[in-house]
DNA sequence: TAATGGGTGCACT
DNA sequence: AAGTGCACCCATT
C-alpha cells in the first residue's frame, strides 16, 4: 500500500504497510529516529511519509491559507521533529498586521496604549496588538490588581481569573468555561439542525452517538492580561496580550467570582461601581441589551468618546462600516477619556498616579448600597422618580488613596455583551430599534484632557446623536446615582437625550430602563471580539514550527519546543504543549468553525472564521522479551480540507437574526 | 472519499475531498456536526475518511498489537467522534490480564492487595491491576498521607506529588519531569548511536536539528495513587491506580520535595527512615546500585520476603525466569511482611491501626541524625567500624501514636531504581557481580505473622542465599543503625552473609559499601516497572474509544468524553483529555520506543515496548468577511510503523552492561 | 463522611 | 501566555 506513486492507499492494506515499516525499524537495532522508517521503507514508491510507531507523540497541522501540512513528532528525549508538507509559504508568518487593513500607526512593538475606560475600543479593534492600559493606579498589593481589572472587564463580558502570579507578575485569563455547557438538548438541537451528524452510514463510516457526560471544552481562550511590576518605574504595567477569545463574551452575575467581586465592592464602599454593576446585573437578568460601542467618527466634531447603549440609525450600519472600523482600529488611540474616572474608597495608594479629574464620592444611600443585594439596590424606590442631587454633579472629590481612582468607568466603554446566551436577539422590551441614542448616558464628563489632547494626534470620533423615545417600566433607577447619567457628556456633542437630562428630577426608573433598553447597537450584539485576523493566535505555533517544505522536499526540523502533550493526566493543568511563546511565528488559531460554534452557542459575526482540525495519531505496542511479535505496519491517509468560505454563511445568519451592525467607525484622523 | 468499498485512498485527491466536505458544511447554515462532511462528500470516489478543517481537534491512534487506527475528532461542542480503521479486534480490550501470563488469581475487580512493604512486588508485577495497600494507618490528617506514601515510593524511584485532593480524597501522581533534562550531549549521543536520526534525506524527508531550549516533556505519566476516605469504614484506602510510568524511575535526592520530606523525617525524629534514606542518598550519589527484588520462590521453604540488594547466581537469571516472575506476580499476595514496620515519632493516631509487631525506637545518634545532613550522617566515623549496640536489636518499642507505625520498610521491597540516569551500568566499586546475597539486609524480622499466615494462602517465596564477598571502601555505615542490617532476616533463610552479621563490630563501612555495591539483581537495573503488558495504560483510552472497524467498515462513534486538548493555555492543568477513567477500555499507552527512550536516557529492559505515535493535525484558516478565499486542499498520507523487536537490542545492551537478571520468581502456590 | 471521577484557580517554584 | 503542585470545587451514579 502506498508503495506506489499513484497515491492510492487502500485502507484494507493499511496493516500490511505498518507491518513492513515496523519490520524495517526492528531490523535495525540502532534505529531510534523517526526518519529511520523512511529510509528503510524507501524500497517502494511511497506517496506518504512514514512515521514510526515508536514515536511517542506526533501531530499534523494544516496552516491556514497555506498549503502546508505539518507533522510534529515529540520524543521522550524532548526532541521534536516536524515535517512540513507543501510549498514553501511566501506569506509572512510574523505579520501582526490586520488583513485588508492598513498598518496601524502604533508603536514599533506593535502595541497600543489605551486608557482603561477606552478598553473597549482596543478590545474591539486591536486584537493583533498588545494593548497597554495606562494609566494604572499604583497598586500596593498584588491582590488589588484583580479587582481593578474586574471592574473593567466584567462589563465587557470577560470574567478574569488569575492564571499565574508571583511577586512581580500576574497573568490573567478568561475564566474557564463551565463544563456541561452543551447539554443534551443543545446537542440534539445541533444534531437535528445538522443532518450530517446523524448520517449513520456514509462510505463505510458509521456514525453513532455515545451518550456520555458532556465534558468541558478546554480552556483554550488565548485572551490574557499581563500585569508586571516594573522595578525601574515602581509601578505595575498592564497589557492585554491576546485580545481574542475562543468563546462568547457574556456577563454572568450569578458566578461566584462575580459575587465575591461585588462583595468586595461593598466592603470597599465603592458605591459608584456598585451602582454600575447593579445596573449591569439588572439588565442582564432582564435580558435587556447591555452594550455600548466606541463610535469612531471622522466628522471632526468630536473627541473619541464612549457611550452606553448607543443607538445609531440602522442605515449607518453596513458591512463596509465594519471594514472601516477595522482599518481605523489599528491606529493608536492614547489615553482618551482618561479623565472619566470612578472614585472608590479603597485600593492602592496613588502616589504616582494621576489624580482623577472628575469624580464624586457619592455618600448617598451608601449604607443601603453596601447592605442591599444588587437587585434590591437597583430596584429601590419603585415607581418613584429618583432624587437627583444636582449639587453633586459638580462635586469633584479627589480620593488620592483610592486604588481605583484611575479606574475609568468601564461602563462607558464596554458592555459588549451578547444577551440571551447568544441566541438570536431577544429583546421584548425593545420597541424601537432605530433612532435611539443613548450616547454617553453613563459617560462622565471629560473635563480634563490628556496632554496630547484628544484633538491633536488622536483619533476623533463622536456619537451620532439621536432622539430617544422612552417609556414604560418604572423604578429601576431609584438608587442610582443619576448624576452619573447626566454629568458625563462629550463636550462636543449634544447627546443629552437621556430622560434624566431632560427632566432629571422626574425621570422614572421605567423611563431610564426603557431608555437603556432601546438598542441599535453597531457591533455589540452577539459579537465576539475576534477581528478579521487571528494571525496572532499562536497556540499551535511552537508545535507546528518544525516542518518545512523546501524545494518540494519534506524537511524535518528538530524542535525541542514543539511538544504535544497527548497523554496526560487530569489535574488542573492547562495544555502546556499548546502554549506558544511567540506570537510572531504562530499564525494558527484553534477556532471552531461557525457551524460548530453555533452548535455550542458560539455566535460569531463580523469576525474571522477559524477552521481548524487536529489529527492525533498514537501507536502503542506491547513487546514481550520472550516473544518478539511480528512487526505491524499501519498507515493513515488523512485528508485535510481547508475551507475558507464557510464563515460567510454564518455571518449572514447572524446578521439576519440579530440585525447586527458592525462598528460604525468614522475615521477622520486618517 | 470513502464512498467506494474499494478502500482506496488517493492522497492526491484528498484536497478535493476536503474541499467538498467543507463546502457542504458551509452550504448548510445549520450544519454543525463533523459528520456532515461524510454525508455531503459522497460525490467523489474517496476511500479515506475525510476530516473537515473546521474540526478543532482530532487524533489518530494505532493500537498496540492490533491493526486498528483510530481517528478522534473533538469539537467545541464537546462532541467527539472517533474513527477506527482496521479489522474488528478480537482482543478483549477490557482485559487486564497480562499477555503470556495466566490470569492472576485476583479479586473480581481485578485488584490485588499488598502490604506497603510488599509494594515492589505489586509494582513490578501487577501493572494491570489496582494495587490496594493494606494495612494503612489511620491518618487523622489528610496531610499525613503523603509523607507516609513518600516513604514507600521514594525508594522505588517514584516521587509523588498531589494531583488533586479534597477532604475525602487525595490523588497522587508522579512529579512532573523537569524540563531541560535531555542535554545536547545526550541528544548527540543518541544521534550518534542511531544513524537514522541523522539521516538527512530519506524519501524526500530532510532532517534538521533545531537547537532550541529543551522544554519539559509533558506530564503524561499515568501512574496514580488514590487515597480515599471511606466513610463507612472510617479509614483511608490507598490504591495504586496505574502502575506504569512514562519515564524512568529515578531517586533524586536533590529534589526540593525530597528535601522537604527528609526534613520532615528529622522533625518527626524518624531515625529509622532517616538512616534508610541516608543510605539511599549515599548510594545514589555514588552511583551505587540501589535495587532489590522480591524473589518469589516455589521451593516451599520460605515465606514471601523482600530483600535489599539481593544477589542471585548469574546462572539463575534467564529470560524464562522473567516469565515465571510475571506469571507469579499476578497472584494476590496479601499483607506479607506487614510486621516489618518502622516506628516514627509522629503522625496520625492509630486508633484503628494495627500496632507494630516489631520495632525499635532507636534513640542513638538521634540528635545527630536530626541535625546532620544526609551525607554527613551517612559518612560519619570514616574508616571505623560502627558500634553496634546489640542490646538494641531486640528492644522493641511500640509507638502506638505513630502514623507511620505501619509503614513497612520500603527499603526492603523497593530500590528499583536505575542508576546513572539510566546509562549503562556504571559501578566501578563492584568487583564481584555474582555470588553475593544481601537477602534481607535491611529487612526487619517478621516476628509476628499475619492472621492468615505467610504459609497459608499466600505466596511463598524465599531469597536464594549466596555467600557474599565483601571488601574495600570504608566508613559509610558509621552512623547507621547497623542493627537494622542484621536483625531483620527472613526467618526461613540463612541469608546472614552480611559483613555485619559475620563480624558486626568489626565491619567497616567499606565492607558494607562493597557488600551493598555488589549486584546481581534480577530485574532491578534500569528497569522500568512496566511489565510485559501495558493494556492497562489507558491514558488514550477514552480518547480512542470512539472509532471502530466493523465488518470492514469504518464506524464513527460519537464520544463526548473522547477529547484531545490540543489548543490550550498553560496554567497548571494536566491534560485532562488524556486521563483515563477506565483501565478496561484503554489498552493504549504512550511509551517511547526503546530507541527513543535510549535517546532520552530512557532505558528499558525486561519490559514491554510501548511504541506509540501521535499525529496531530490542525487546520486553521483565516476568513475575512469581505474576501472569501478559495478552498485549499491538503492531504497527509502517513504510514505508521509498529515495531516490536527493537527493544530486544536494548535489553541485550542493558544486560551486557549490567548483567541484569530478571526477577527470579519461583511460584509454589501455583 | 456515599463513592468516584474530573475541572481549574492560582501561588509556588 | 513560565510549568505545576495542590485544593476547592463540581459531576455522575
Ligand atoms: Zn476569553
Ligand atoms: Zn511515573
Amino acid at each position: 500500500m502506498s508503495r506506489q506513486n499513484n497515491n492510492c492507499i487502500d485502507p484494507t492494506t493499511t496493516d500490511a504497510m505498518l507491518e513492513e515499516t515496523s519490520s524495517v525499524s526492528s531490523a535495525s537495532s540502532t534505529t531510534t529516529s523517526p526518519s529511520s522508517s523512511s529510509s528503510s521503507t524507501s524500497v517502494g514508491n511511497h506517496c506518504s511519509p512514514s512515521i514510526l510507531k515508536n514515536h511517542p507523540d506526533a501531530s499534523a497541522t494544516a496552516a491556514p491559507n497555506t498549503d502546508k501540512i505539518q507533522l510534529n513528532l515529540m520524543f521522550p528525549s524532548n526532541q521534536t521533529y516536524s515535517l512540513v508538507m507543501g510549498p514553501e509559504t511566501k506569506q509572512p508568518r510574523t505579520s501582526k498586521q490586520k488583513q485588508n487593513a492598513p498598518p496601524p500607526a502604533q508603536t514599533e512593538d506593535n502595541s497600543v496604549t489605551f486608557a482603561p475606560d477606552n478598553i473597549q475600543i482596543a478590545l474591539n479593534q486591536d486584537q493583533n496588538t498588545l494593548i497597554h492600559l495606562d494609566p494604572v493606579p499604583n497598586f500596593n498589593d498584588k491582590a488589588d490588581i484583580k479587582p481593578w481589572l474586574q471592574k473593567i472587564f466584567y462589563p465587557q463580558g470577560i470574567e478574569i481569573v488569575i492564571e499565574r502570579s508571583d511577586n512581580t507578575k500576574v497573568i490573567f485569563k478568561c475564566k474557564a468555561a463551565k463544563k456541561g455547557r452543551s447539554s443534551n438538548k443543545d446537542k440534539n438541537q445541533a444534531s437535528a439542525s445538522d443532518p450530517t451528524v446523524t448520517t449513520p452510514n456514509v462510505n463505510h463510516v458509521l456514525l453513532k452517538k455515545k451518550k456520555k457526560r458532556s465534558v468541558s471544552r478546554f480552556n483554550i481562550c488565548p485572551f490574557r492580561i499581563r500585569a508586571t511590576y516594573s522595578l525601574k518605574r515602581k509601578k505595575w504595567n498592564i497589557v492585554v496580550i491576546n485580545n481574542t477569545h475562543s468563546h462568547p463574551l457574556k456577563f454572568n452575575p450569578d458566578s461566584e467570582e462575580y459575587k465575591k467581586f461585588k462583595l468586595k465592592l461593598r466592603e470597599d464602599g465603592d458605591l459608584e461601581a456598585i451602582k454600575k454593576f447593579d445596573e449591569l446585573e439588572y439588565k442582564t437578568r432582564k435580558n435587556l441589551p447591555i452594550q455600548s460601542s466606541m463610535i469612531p467618527c471622522d466628522c471632526g466634531l468630536t473627541n473619541e468618546i464612549q457611550s452606553f447603549n448607543i443607538v445609531l440609525p440602522s442605515g449607518r450600519t453596513a458591512a463596509n462600516s465594519n471594514d472601516t472600523a477595522t482599518a481605523t482600529s489599528s491606529r493608536p488611540i492614547k489615553k482618551l477619556l482618561s479623565a472619566n474616572l470612578i472614585s472608590t474608597s479603597n485600593g492602592g495608594n496613588n502616589n504616582n498616579v494621576q489624580k482623577p479629574r472628575t469624580r464624586v464620592n457619592d455618600k448617598r444611600n451608601k449604607e443601603n448600597l453596601l447592605k442591599k443585594t444588587t437587585t434590591t439596590n437597583f430596584l429601590t424606590n419603585n415607581g418613584t422618580a429618583p432624587a437627583i442631587p444636582t449639587n453633586r454633579v459638580n462635586s469633584l472629590v479627589e480620593n488620592s488613596n483610592s486604588m481605583t481612582d484611575f479606574l475609568d468607568d468601564p461602563f462607558n466603554s464596554s458592555m459588549n455583551i451578547p444577551m440571551n446566551d447568544f441566541a438570536p436577539f431577544n429583546l421584548e422590551a425593545v420597541t424601537n430599534l432605530n433612532e435611539i441614542d443613548f450616547t454617553d448616558i453613563f459617560n462622565k464628563p471629560t473635563t480634563l484632557q490628556q496632554d496630547d489632547g484628544p484633538f491633536s494626534t488622536l483619533n476623533e470620533m463622536h456619537i451620532h446623536d439621536q432622539q430617544t423615545p422612552y417609556a414604560a417600566d418604572m423604578s429601576i433607577f431609584s438608587s442610582l446615582d443619576t448624576a452619573s447619567l447626566t454629568r458625563f457628556q462629550s463636550p462636543m456633542h449634544d447627546v443629552n437625550d437621556s430622560p434624566l437630562l431632560r427632566n432629571p428630577s422626574n425621570t422614572t426608573n421605567s423611563e431610564m430602563l426603557d431608555y437603556m433598553s432601546n438598542q441599535h447597537t453597531t457591533q455589540e450584539n452577539n459579537v465576539i471580539p475576534n477581528n478579521g485576523n487571528n494571525n496572532n493566535n499562536t497556540t499551535l505555533a511552537n508545535e507546528l514550527d518544525v516542518f518545512k517544505m523546501v524545494d518540494g522536499e519534506l524537511k524535518i526540523i528538530e524542535d525541542d519546543n514543539a511538544l504535544l502533550k497527548i497523554n496526560s493526566t487530569t489535574g488542573r493543568h492547562d495544555n502546556p504543549e499548546m502554549t506558544n511563546t511567540s506570537n510572531e511565528h504562530n499564525p494558527y488559531m484553534f477556532h471552531a468553525s461557525p457551524a460548530v460554534q453555533a452548535e455550542g452557542q458560539f455566535w460569531q459575526n463580523n469576525i474571522t472564521n477559524n477552521d481548524s482540525i487536529n489529527i492525533t495519531s498514537s501507536m502503542n505496542q506491547i513487546t514481550d522479551n520472550t516473544t518478539n511479535t511480528n512487526s505491524n505496519i499501519q498507515s493513515i491517509n488523512m485528508q485535510l480540507i481547508e475551507l475558507n468560505n464557510t464563515s460567510k454563511k454564518y455571518d449572514d445568519h447572524n446578521n439576519n437574526n440579530n440585525n447586527n451592525i458592525n462598528s460604525h467607525n468614522h475615521n477622520n484622523s486618517n
